[in-house]
DNA sequence: CTGAAAGCGCTAACAC
DNA sequence: GTGTTAGCGCTTTCAG
């Protein structure tokens, strides 16, 4: 392995002259630069990241620990956070927890150990050893997916309830009286009880309400969707709500399959807004969310932060209703 | 922060006696190994995985350059890789390089500098300099996504040309003459190269040909997909042969709009089956290549080359083409 | 403007 | 068994 001693001496000139070269820190006379920039050539010289974080006390990385990538709006906004963390210089370490608190606080404690520079998380629902130790560690961190005015970390992102709002508001314009809820899984995802959480208390809002056995809670799948959507039809609903656009699509694929029209029999509403949820026919009315633009505000937040030795600022994000074929007008009684 | 000689010093040891607790390695009085380990607790001490890594000149990371994340079967690759990684006391640093060389040789040189243990890379078509840095770093690495007997680096993937093989052969034998293909873009993309290359040797084996205007290429997106397909069906083939499962959703949904009767009217296939090609209504026929499986592989095979000291073995790994309702037999003249 | 030297936190010989 | 010591490769005062 080529180190910064051996450019030195092919250079004939100190270590602290290499590494003030390579920085771009401190005054070198233009000779002495060059002669440093042609041994680094000849010799192929690649600095040591680990090295240079020790000395640092700053390693160059952001992490990044998220629930899951097979959902591809995870891994949307994954893409989106490196772009960024790429493009100021920055490595990204990823860890996926498969939503298992323990795992995930393990994870944190690597990230800490790795020495990230800022940290990625995904919703607000964490152990509290996860925040105490980020803050013992001074690690500054950013929870997604999520925004509570009141939550301990800061909260780029949006609110999973608001944005229940608008559909909820959406249907009961249309006439929707009996709904149902194919929610996705709740437990240690707060992101999807937020959202079931937002659908009650909006209908709450209209007079309406959301019976324990109208919501049921699906995993992230196509196939665990449709069995689900079967069972929740015969609770006679005209409309159901989706935790997200793949259950959405599960179930539109079910009734068109059944036989039921859509909207006409039955409306049904997704969330985020994936690009297959505009092409299918009828299209789906859904959330749109925007999770790369979320993600890179995450990213760029952090390294704000991290640089400017200040807090990383917390920001509301909009999301959008985006009205398509799969909601019309009820027209059952 | 804290320190191992912190730990030390409370513990009333010295820190190679940290260090060995720690790591488990030489022998320690237990009453030692307590002490040490209650201090450890009470300090809530964390180990510095740089100093370490320097120390070590082992840095307990994995790397992985994709081409995005933007595209679900990459993504399943990577969530199964760092499942592996993780599992077996690994870090992953991942980079996305967009399918862009020079960009792609940074982020190689980039994974050198954070010292990655082993380096997961997809395709076989990089720069030279790529493998020049590598074979200098002494870096171990693999290409994925490929296997080519011939290819420089070590290979654990499947080949691209084979597997369409297996989707000509299923035409033919429908009776199936005039075949168009929807590619994925081939530029700077090995893969999307081998298909094409595989479905014209494979046509031309059984005494077909594939003329240039029936290769349409065409981005990862449905909405482009169906503009393309509309642009492909001019020639009047009866097949269609997608380069990926993208490519074919958006294919079908055209031709479903178009009112055209798949399979009756024209067979179409995909190439990776996603869980949403299966739920489809008609189902896609399509390669299935398991990139779970192929980056777990990966990983393990990597974590044991490193730790063995030895050299990454390759692995050809087998695609299977999975036949559901899209392809039917010819029925034009 | 440049070099010498100390030290980032950890591990691995080598003594004891 | 356990402590001492010498680095791992880099940056950064501090002299000159």
């Amino acid at each position: 392995m080529t180190t910064q001693v051996d450019v030195a001496r092919l250079a004939g000139v100190s270590t602290a002259t290499v590494s003030r070269v390579i920085n771009g820190q401190g005054a070198v006379t233009d000779a002495v630069r060059l002669r440093v920039e042609r041994a680094v050539e000849t010799l192929e010289y690649v600095p040591h990241a680990n090295a240079r974080a020790l000395a640092l006390q700053r390693s160059g990385t952001l992490g990044a620990i998220i629930p899951t990538l097979n959902n591809a709006i995870f891994a949307e906004g994954i893409n989106a956070f490196e772009r960024i963390a790429q493009s100021k210089g920055y490595a990204m370490i990823l860890a996926v927890s498969q939503n298992d608190p323990p795992q995930h606080s393990e994870q944190v404690k690597r990230m800490i150990e790795q020495g990230v520079d800022g940290l990625l998380l995904v919703g607000n629902d964490h152990e509290p050893a996860v925040f105490e130790r980020l803050e013992k560690a001074g690690m500054r961190h950013v929870c997604t997916w999520a925004f509570d005015p009141q939550a301990y970390a800061p909260n780029i992102g949006f609110s999973n309830a608001k944005a229940m709002h608008s559909v909820v508001d959406h249907l009961v314009e249309l006439g929707h009286k009996h709904i149902g809820m194919l929610a996705g899984r709740s437990t240690r995802n707060d992101r999807a009880r937020e959202r079931i959480q937002g659908v009650v208390s909006r209908l709450q809002y209209h007079g309406l309400a959301l019976p324990d056995r109208h919501i049921v809670e699906v995993d992230y799948s196509l196939k665990q969707s449709r069995k689900a959507f079967q069972e929740l039809i015969k609770n006679h609903v005209s409309a159901v709500i989706c935790g997200n656009d793949v259950i959405a699509q599960g179930a539109l694929l079910e009734a068109l399959s059944l036989g039921l029209c859509i909207p006409k029999n039955l409306s049904i509403t997704g969330f985020d807004d994936l690009e297959l949820s505009a092409q299918l026919s009828p299209s789906i009315t859904s959330v749109q969310i925007n999770a790369a633009v979320m993600a890179e505000r995450a990213a760029a937040a952090l390294i704000e932060a991290i640089e400017s030795g200040s807090a990383v600022q917390s920001c509301e994000l909009e999301t959008c209703l985006v009205v398509r074929e799969t909601t019309g007008s009820c027209t059952t009684h």
